[in-house]
DNA sequence: TTAAAAAAGGTTAAGAAAAGGTTAAAGTTA
DNA sequence: TAACTTTAACCTTTTCTTAACCTTTTTTAA
């Protein structure tokens, strides 16, 4: 959040706090863009009054760096002019002060529940596949009795092909995730731990890792 | 949209048209769901106050059909209980009468991008061609129980084709694209993978792959 | 007009290059 | 030391290009 009125700021605070958000709150424009790169973040509300940098400039160097992360600017400025040029900008929504709280709670929960669905599964640690039962965190592959315990990289890379489930988890994709590069020799490492892979999961004929030659591998279970 | 003012409904969309958006309207509670089933929608803009059903039971009944299907109300009930219940059944805005029709717009544009980051990840690249269905980032074309795998540049190829289905595809713009020459080796290549492709696509005589000689090739299909 | 020549395109098959599969040995970490 | 990851080696499969030999379409010129 990036609000210069300190009152104003410290009540919104403390109101989303009670609700459950972790707010990070700037007061000055210059330090906005400046925090924004060195912490993370799923939601930004912006004023648009501000002292140094205003909240559209602030806005257009947030979409720069990222342009999936919901914006909310929230501005005593009603002009529809500046509405409209927060829209352009790449908002989500434009409030206007006066506004009821619970109202930007629910706007504020609507919007990052549809970016969510962009985002899911991401920490998701349970999987089922087939007539396996995949969990992430304890690194384990279980089917009935058995368990098969995995090593770091094969449970990192198991987990990606769920997530991407039956649809191609590109090389690179995973490769940089894991790996952090993209090369010659860990290219080749990711196939020694697909190999490895196919063989804890072929038990089960209804599931598959296939590959997509050139392009990626992809994990299909009808479920 | 579900809108019982047929003065404002039909200002709407005649708005909402000239900015390039299909509007399916439908003045009547009852008719709306109904009318939801039988067609496919990309966002859904409701009244609240509706003769037979109202806006929220829709709007609830629509949820739960599609958990994603972006809805906006738009009515007169300004009451922050009213807001609150909108938000509540899963809308994405709540925008009260009466409203400024460009920041409505803005508000459906930044609603639909959002959303389209969700489709664009899924399964995008899917193409209906005659009885068979073309999967451009599977690489695949099924047909009832068989699949006939496609390499990269036969994928590549029947992508611009199916993109401009019915019209031609100059020979220069899929080479330049494909290949990135257009030369002599690369021309008789891409006839190489034209031969593949119509082999492929053989066993529906209603799909064809036309010569225009000296112009290019164009994928013929009625559907 | 029309026959021959030239250009464009259709099809098949061979072969080279690239990508991927698998196993095992050699390094690395915990 | 034991678990884990990388590297190497040796395969197989996939992909793309090229060449060869056709057929069809268009152009040229008699």
């Amino acid at each position: 959040m990036v609000e210069d009125d300190k009152n104003f700021g410290a009540v919104m605070r403390s109101y989303l706090n009670i609700h459950d958000f972790d707010v990070e709150w700037v007061d000055d424009g210059a330090l906005a863009l400046q925090a924004f790169e060195n912490q993370s973040f799923d939601l930004c509300i912006l004023d648009v009054m501000l002292p140094h940098v205003d909240g559209f400039t602030i806005a257009a160097g947030i979409r720069k760096k990222d342009e999936h992360i919901p914006i909310i600017f929230l501005t005593a400025k009603t002009l529809k002019k500046d509405i409209l040029e927060g829209f352009r900008i790449g908002a989500d929504d434009y409030i206007t002060k006066p506004f009821d709280s619970e109202v930007l709670l629910m706007k504020i929960k609507a919007i990052l529940k549809r970016n969510s669905m962009f985002n899911s599964n991401s920490d998701q640690d349970e999987f089922q596949v087939g007539k396996y039962l995949f969990n992430a965190s304890l690194r384990t592959i279980s089917y009935g009795a058995g368990e098969q315990k995995l090593s770091p990289k094969e449970s990192e890379l198991l987990r990606m092909l769920c997530i991407h489930m039956n649809k191609v988890l590109p090389r690179e994709e995973a490769l940089n995730s894991i790996w952090g590069e993209d090369s010659y020799f860990t290219t080749r490492s990711m196939d020694v731990f697909m190999s490895k892979l196919r063989k804890y999961l072929k038990d089960d004929p209804t599931v598959e890792i296939g590959t997509v030659h050139g392009r990626g591998y992809i994990l299909k279970s009808e479920l």
